[in-house]
DNA sequence: GGAGAAATGTAGAACGCTACACGTAGAACA
DNA sequence: TGTTCTACGTGTAGCGTTCTACATTTCTCC
């Protein structure tokens, strides 16, 4: 007879670990927790048996009772190197913690986060959700929830983490103006909504107004979609009022403009400055050498991480972090007289 | 008395939808598995019943029984946008399944992949492990395995799915020759030794040989690490014997490569063209133009995918799927004469 | 009309762990 | 000497599913 699936080694299971140190089961589930009331002599002993038996706790096991160790992180794609950065900080926030990360990607979010409720995390990390304040308490009122990049923070119920979006736009602002420019525009996106973009365009905004150029204001939408990006940088740059600067919202559409403004003969930055924002690796090439806005995605996702344990431990009331970003000047936006 | 945690909306249980339906755990639990043995009324009533209560089954408890309808991927890192190509392989092929694909990420599969273990995947892909076949077979004896990228699979209990790297590299030898260049070097890695290195070289050794360039044989080995590229890279391009064309290993290390070039004033492609490999969406930019080998990732994510669902419904023998590499032509490695 | 088969539903025992309730022994106190 | 406390272990009831075994009903065919 044939059997359906391989015969996988059986796992070791709590109950082989007692009966091999001749103690409870009670007994190992406690050093497995590090609870009260337990002798160092049982420590000893039990500890021994589970190293000798190679035992690893089963998570499912676990969750079905208390907690599964697991954080759930959900970004909008992956495409964009930025978010690798705070998978990087989560990683180094867990690191020595019997904590884990597993991320999962959705432009819906709702979906991935219903998800990974099933699937017992202990808590979740949303990355730029789309979703409005009424569905992220919603989500909050049933997991430990931190978002990342979402502004709108009034009776929220969950943890933010952000960057200052506002100051970010207006450092770009101010940073090619003292660099000589003034006809700035800025390219944004306009798909999906967000807080962040909203911030952004804001701070542009008051910056340009504070800067006397209140008249150049001038602010272009696109979607994500490569091809209407390119066309939208195509007809600005091809336009009577060109701009002799232009902010982008985010450094892969910065690329984006430096490659069309390349092919139409323009030189960077003599013809078009070019700030980004992120802060990539990417930025650092000498075919780009883009100046970006660092909001160190790495803190972000670190102190997203902190948060969440804290409220994992029982922290109720929400939380909010702020990074401060700068300028990391580079050729992109050199001065220009 | 404070209470320790957040009084979180309880979950709704196959007993609750039973309950409401009238009918028996086991009768919902068969409704819910597609299980032998259910009339087309009780079904409906069932599924009225879930959907009225919005019923989702947990997790958790399902993989203490039988399958978490999780699948677990393991990546080296996500700095490199080729695996969120892969990604979204996987994600199209899970796509109107049930299961779901949870992401993590480390340069040591090994703790991660007993991580992914301890949380019950149903199943794991792992991309280009540093793992030898031994390794691989011994955590193919706990669960189901694709592996993406290893090429040693003789004896082997896994699956695997692999670009063709030795022809990849001969098809960027032979581009690169077709255009007139002969002094070609081959940029490589050195850290981390794995099978598909060790294929592209051996791919671009013998390449170079059929085309009557074995003297000109020059691979140049740098870690992961930025600094030491950029050094290696500067190095090469000083010598006395400068190549005139440079194959790299990655999209990364050529845009590194023709970031120190253009730095050294060199002009692309005519004091020097560059291949890479893997073709990102950066390698369009105009101020990169990256002639690249395409290896699809989204084919890579969606056949492996495919296998390892294959494989959790019960195929025992090893199955081996390889994706031919094309060359995408861009300015890079024009034409010099 | 009755026997056997097929179809449909249910009970209840796991799965591996946690955590509550409790038992026991020795120490501290009166 | 008895009582109370504290420290340390253990027994066991779940957690929410799946799945085997079984009971009941309905068909099918002679």
């Amino acid at each position: 007879m044939q059997k359906k699936a391989a015969a996988r080694t059986p796992r070791i299971t709590i109950r082989d670990v007692a009966s091999d140190a001749g103690v409870s089961v009670a007994a190992v589930s406690k050093v497995l927790r590090d609870a009260y009331g337990v002798s160092e002599a049982l420590r000893a002993k039990v500890q021994a048996s589970m190293d000798k038996l190679n035992y690893r706790p089963l998570a499912s096991a676990r969750g079905l009772r208390g907690r599964t160790y697991t954080l759930g992180l959900v970004f909008p794609d992956l495409r964009n190197p930025f978010f690798a950065d705070i998978f990087a900080g989560v990683n180094a926030a867990l690191e020595r913690t019997r904590y884990q990360a597993m991320q999962g990607i959705s432009t819906s979010a709702s979906a991935l986060v219903e998800a990974m409720i099933d699937r017992q995390m202990d808590g979740l990390i949303l990355v730029g959700p789309n979703e409005n304040n009424e569905r992220l308490n919603d989500i909050a009122k049933r997991t430990p929830l931190v978002v990342i990049g979402h502004h709108d923070i009034d009776g929220a119920k969950f943890d933010a983490v952000n960057n200052d979006d506002q100051l970010g736009a207006r450092l770009a602002v101010r940073h090619l103006c003292q660099n000589g420019h003034s006809k700035i525009a800025m390219l944004s996106l306009s798909a999906p909504v967000s807080t962040v973009i909203n911030q952004r365009e804001l701070g542009y905004r008051l910056e340009m107004t504070e800067q006397g150029l209140g008249g150049a204001i001038n602010i272009l939408r696109a979607p994500q979609v490569l091809r209407d990006v390119q066309l939208t940088i195509r007809k600005l740059l091809e336009s009577k009022d060109k701009p002799d600067a232009i902010f982008c919202w985010t450094d892969l559409m910065a690329f984006e403009a430096i490659s069309v403004a390349t092919e139409l003969g323009l030189s960077i930055p003599d013809d078009l400055a070019v700030v980004g924002y992120d802060n990539t690796i990417f930025c650092d090439f000498s075919q780009n050498r883009l100046t970006s806005i660092d909001q160190s995605g790495e803190v972000l996702g670190l102190q997203a991480t902190r948060l969440l344990i804290e409220r994992i431990d029982g922290r109720m009331q929400p939380d909010h972090f702020v990074v401060t970003p700068r300028v990391v000047a580079r050729a992109s936006s050199a001065r220009n007289d």
